[in-house]
DNA sequence: GTTCTTACA
DNA sequence: TGTAAGGA
């Protein structure tokens, strides 16, 4: 597929995109007209790009790991070097704390949440409670 | 109509 | 990142 339809399957912007590969966290074939072809699977491979970059993770680890990360594993353990895996390590429990961040405050909005509407909304007759949609 | 590169607000 | 220019 070409950048466009990849953008519309992901979400993401074609100049985003365009940004990911010239960070070189993705290296799409060039048709013969320069055209940038890209596998189905790079699909997942957008999302798995911007989980990480929403985790807070630069894109020059992400174009570390991310090898790192592929299915086909048994490949990457040959040339696993201690350095990639003291990085893997420290990127991991950094993960850790933020998620215990994350999870911390979750719990705060879901108790918060709770406790508002105990108080503000009725119990229909069929057990449902008013909905704000929200 | 879609994509490409470069560059600027 | 969005967007414009100038081509293919």
């Amino acid at each position: 597929m070409r950048i466009g339809e990849l953008s519309r399957l992901t979400g993401s912007s074609r100049r985003l995109l365009r940004y990911y590969e010239e960070q070189g966290l993705i290296v799409p074939d060039r048709g013969a007209n320069g055209y940038r072809e890209y596998d189905d699977r790079y699909v997942d491979r957008v999302e798995q790009i911007r989980g990480l970059l929403a985790a807070g993770l630069p894109t020059r680890i992400i174009k570390q790991i991310l090898p790192c990360l592929d299915k086909p594993r048994s490949i990457h353990f040959p040339d696993a070097t201690p350095e990639m895996l003291a990085l893997l390590t420290d990127e991991r429990d950094k993960l850790s704390a933020r998620i215990e961040v994350l999870v911390r405050n979750r719990d705060a909005m879901s108790e918060y949440l709770a406790e508002v509407e105990q108080h503000r909304a009725p119990v229909l007759d069929d057990g449902r409670t008013t909905s704000t949609g929200v």
